[in-house]
RNA sequence: GUGAUUGUAGCUCAGUUGGUUAGAGCGCCUGAUUGUGGUUCAGGAGGUCGCCGGUUCGAACCCGGUCUUUCACCCCA
């Protein structure tokens, strides 16, 4: 019985024409990190439950996807905790592996354990897919690939300026208007410090990055139902009213902080990163947004989000700096900051907006018509000269119907078709379509190949 | 995890208060045209109406469950 075949929730196939455009995004973004000095590694799909497990807060060890322990995993298992149903507790007896959930950790794990071999600082950058079990909706999949860029072992502020010049370089190839959101975690620690919450950034964070989103009064809610004072609340709103240039927030926040260190060293980090990005003269804006916050939590310094100017998605790169992500495997010190690239999101965003450039094709440029055993050797040997000469060339495979093979050039979108048959052969020339005005002509090679190029 | 929403031919979608044999456009296949595609014309194939169960004399249509799609929330690229 033949069943309807089906891919997983949140997953999806790409044709050959997806993968062409896929590819261009992946080889400009390629393209740039090479041209700063990034190297290319890659990870194993799933890595040890523990490395994962914790490392994205509460809410990111249940968006993990698990994997069932091979053999007979349940002989293994407490009985009591199986007859309990405890999900929770039973799953770090039947399984130790997960997908990955983000590029970060791995490559916090990958320095750690190749620490011998590499040379800090290090910058490497990391394109492949990664898995969460997130219910899909617009512009989030359960199987996405993130390119990540990232350099560990330096804490100079010059790799943010630097990441910023990435994204700002990625975006213009690609055609993409966007803007760079700009914060710093010690900025936000300093806040929740002198309104007298410091051990409620995050709960605090949480609430004001949705200030675009649903306004003012319901973060003020939001800030009152998550438990904070309504005396805290009251000493946000100056914050949460600041406005105008980048430098003049910067201003009032090293008033407002002058009693945190910690935020004021936050303010001065923001202000050295933004002096350098000025001179730099980018084509895209740079802006320091106080309501970003960031839902990873290993974020220690300056925090990076990029959004798409002319559609709704959502983010479509992230990042930002911390300070000992390799810690938690045990090599202490080294700071690292990077950022990621939504390949998936900006492929929707390209496609929405179709902003592929029309030289963005691996189509076939010539295909050899089959007219039998002997006509198909002979075109072998054709064939190879031009793709010799760099055309794009292929060989129908079968004897076929003329119709057939017309059709099928005509579908793949093939410019040219060169028949050659008994005449042709004796002649040593080659009869050359063009499918698009329809003329042909008998021609040499040598002519055919100069009409191609 | 919470709340909605979708599912009928390969694709996009019609399908009346529940009533005989479920339709259209596009695509596909064959021929008109044995060395000529895209246009035209003639013909043809293709459907357990997502799946399981229930109500009914009778279900694509009503009810329940389940899977899937899309969207919002939580959270996030």
């Amino acid at each position: 019985m033949a069943q309807k075949p089906s891919i997983p929730k949140g997953t999806r196939d790409f044709t050959p024409a997806e993968m062409v455009r896929r590819n261009f995004i992946f080889d400009t973004i390629k393209g740039v990190f090479q041209m700063y000095g990034y190297m290319p590694i890659e990870t194993p799909a799933m890595e040890n439950l523990d490395t994962l497990l914790g490392k994205y807060g509460e809410e990111g060890d249940k968006l993990l996807f698990k994997i069932l322990n091979s053999g007979d995993f349940l002989s293994k298992s407490d009985a009591a905790l199986l007859a309990a149903r405890d999900s929770n507790r039973i799953t770090g007896q039947i399984s130790e592996k997960g997908l990955r959930y983000d590029l970060t950790v791995p490559f916090a794990r990958f320095v750690v354990q190749h620490q011998n071999e590499i040379t800090l600082p290090f910058k490497r950058y990391q394109i492949q897919p990664v898995w969460r079990a997130d219910r899909p909706q617009k512009g989030r999949y359960r199987e996405f690939f993130q390119c990540d860029v990232d350099v560990v072992g330096s804490d100079g502020l010059i790799n943010e300026v630097e990441l910023i010049q990435i994204v700002d370089e990625v975006y213009r190839k690609l055609n993409i208007r966007v803007v760079v959101k700009l914060n710093n975690r010690k900025v936000l620690a300093g806040i929740a410090e002198i309104i007298g919450e410091a051990d409620r950034m995050v709960d605090i964070t949480v609430a004001i990055d949705k200030l675009d989103k649903i306004g003012l009064d319901k973060v003020n809610a939001e800030l009152h139902e998550r438990g904070l004072t309504p005396e805290a609340i009251d000493k946000l709103q100056p914050i949460l009213a600041l406005s105008g240039s980048n430098g003049e927030k910067l201003q009032s926040l090293s008033q407002i902080l002058s009693q945190s260190p910690t935020g004021l060293k936050g303010v001065e980090e923001l202000t050295t990163v933004l002096k350098m990005v000025d001179t730099l003269k980018l084509h895209t804006p740079v802006e320091l947004d106080l309501t970003l916050a960031r839902g990873l939590n290993y974020y220690t310094g300056a925090i990076f989000e990029v959004k798409a100017l002319d559609v709704e998605i959502g983010s479509i790169t992230g990042g930002g700096r911390y300070d000992d992500l390799t810690g938690i495997f045990g090599l202490k010190g080294v700071s690292g900051v990077g950022i990621s690239f939504g390949a998936d999101r900006i492929f929707d965003v390209m496609n929405q907006m179709n902003l592929y450039p029309d030289t963005v094709t691996a189509a076939t440029q010539l295909l050899f018509v089959n007219f039998g055993e002997k006509e198909a050797a002979h075109c072998l040997g054709l064939a190879t000269f031009f793709r010799n000469k760099g055309v794009r060339t292929e060989l129908y495979p079968d004897v076929a119907k003329m119709k057939k093979q017309m059709s099928y050039a005509d579908k793949k979108g093939i410019r040219f078709v060169a028949m050659v048959g008994e005449d042709e052969i004796n002649n040593n020339k080659i009869t050359l379509k063009n499918m698009v005005s329809g003329e042909q002509q008998t021609l040499t090679p040598e002519e055919a190949l100069s009409l191609i190029g």
